[in-house]
DNA sequence: CAATATTGTTGGTATTACCAACCTATTGGA
DNA sequence: TCCAATAGGTTGGTAATACCAACAATATTG
């Protein structure tokens, strides 16, 4: 239970490094995650991270500035916001995923095949 | 690997939410288990969360102005400054602990006993 | 003892995050 | 159908988090 949270910490930290140096903070990179497996509305993406939506205005407000995303009115629902990533935004969570696998590799590393199979699936029970 | 991520969030999450039922940040939340285990120096806090320690000047003052912790001129160093709980905020802190692993027994719950130490023996390898 | 390094604080800025208030569009009932 | 209620987002306000640069005070080193 504790290794848990420490483990937690842990990750957290090479999460934020690798993020900061791509000048994303967690939640931004987390919000392009999002997105990199499907196009989201505003109250998807702000239920989904447990933020309020105003925080999401922001949040995509400043992404879409900088080239990272872009957002439509749904022609589904007007009221409705989609929000994708445009090329630019895709190649860059693509990149910051390398970095974080290369990071996490020597820390998983640690463990043989056979380890780090089971440990895949003890945490997949987990977030099942 | 991608389940080490997943599960990272959702372990942050359940941290953030219970942090916040007391009025803590996450991050005020680890200051208070940092000294839980012992006083420490400003520097040292800072360090350990990889934050500036202008950011720790705040929280700490913060956290001093709720009575959670008092700090003071170190006697050894008179640069540096001793924090350390207070009895309210050992309090607190203990009480968010029982709080996060009721929280997280659930969770944790769906592995039976074997499975669980087999859990913390991997991730205590990855934290070695 | 003078130069340098360490420890913290202060002041400035940007971002994150909340809430309340608001506007617009949609939905549900009478 | 039409009006009230609901849902989706934005805006404006505030507090907290976090950075950097500049500074003061103390320690350390040459």
């Amino acid at each position: 239970m504790e290794a848990v949270v420490r483990t937690t910490f842990r990750v957290t930290a090479v999460l934020t490094r690798i993020a900061a140096a791509h000048d994303l903070s967690l939640t931004q990179l987390r919000v392009l995650g999002i997105l990199r497996d499907r196009p989201s509305r505003m109250t998807e993406l702000a239920a989904f991270l447990g933020l309020d939506k105003s925080t999401m205005s922001g949040l995509v407000e400043r992404a879409e500035k900088r080239g990272l995303l872009i957002r439509g009115r749904s022609p589904d629902d007007r009221r409705a916001v989609d929000v994708a990533l445009t090329h630019q935004g895709r190649e860059l969570v693509d990149a910051v995923q390398r970095e974080v696998y290369d990071a996490l590799t020597p820390f998983v590393g640690k463990l043989d095949a056979a380890q780090r199979r089971q440990l895949a699936r003890l945490l997949n029970t987990l977030s099942a």
